[in-house]
DNA sequence: TTCAAGATTTCCT
DNA sequence: GGAAATCTTGAAA
């Protein structure tokens, strides 16, 4: 097991309230022998079979998509554009297929590690992982990675830094980015969330 | 078997 | 501000 991980009852609660408590946690990826870390910043709730921006819209139970469908806590690593993997973590019980996609981070550890992987010797770190293709290669997550359990997994795990969620006024809430074909019902809807004012978050939210 | 489109990033103007 | 890069998936034929 892994000392303070975040274990299954976190996220098998509600999606939205996961992805509000997933703010100021450490993401911590231990892969070719490189520990690079980061505090999560920014996050987006989907939420299963009736939202029309979800992979899983419909009942879809694809290969691609069944890690959506497993234990809470599990990765769903999948590739967009043909070249930038995206990092989810899927909630509530098995069988409903809910996630949350890990949006940004605050660089902690291994910031010379992801400056290597990334291309970018030098600048302002929050460039490293400000958006949610960039974390993964700045962290090496690949579709390798879909389907681990993140909560016991040596390689890719997240650690408890609070045990309460941020106070509502420092959590900024807008729509998704990217979903604008999901409908007049879902792609507006408020499931982005990120640390109010933070330098490392993708996109500013607009209020 | 075919084809359109995408939960993005980067570079150019 | 706009477009290209690049390839898997999912649905239709």
């Amino acid at each position: 097991m892994i000392a303070n991980a975040l274990g299954r009852a976190f996220y098998r609660r509600d999606t939205v309230r996961v992805a509000r408590a997933l703010l100021g946690q450490l993401l911590v990826s231990t892969i070719g022998g490189q520990r690079t870390a980061g505090l999560i910043v920014e996050t987006e709730a989907y939420l299963g079979v009736n939202d029309q921006a979800a992979h899983t819209k419909g009942g879809r139970r694809t290969p691609r998509v069944e890690s959506m469908w497993q234990d809470p806590g599990t990765a769903y690593v999948f590739l967009t554009y043909g070249m930038h993997h995206l990092l989810n973590i899927s909630t509530r019980a098995a069988g409903i297929p809910e996630a949350i996609l890990i949006r940004a981070l605050q660089p902690v550890d291994g910031i010379d590690t992801m400056r290597s992987r990334r291309g970018l010797a030098t600048g302002p770190p929050r460039h490293l992982t400000n958006g949610p293709g960039k974390l993964c290669q700045g962290l090496a997550i690949t579709r390798d990675h879909d389907g681990l359990d993140l909560t016991a997994d040596p390689q890719l795990h997240l650690l408890q830094q609070r045990t309460r969620a941020l106070p509502a006024r420092r959590i900024a809430v807008g729509p998704r980015i990217g979903v604008d074909y999901a409908g007049a019902e879902w792609a507006p809807a408020p499931l982005r969330f990120g640390i109010a004012g933070h330098p490392c978050l993708s996109k500013p939210f607009v209020r």
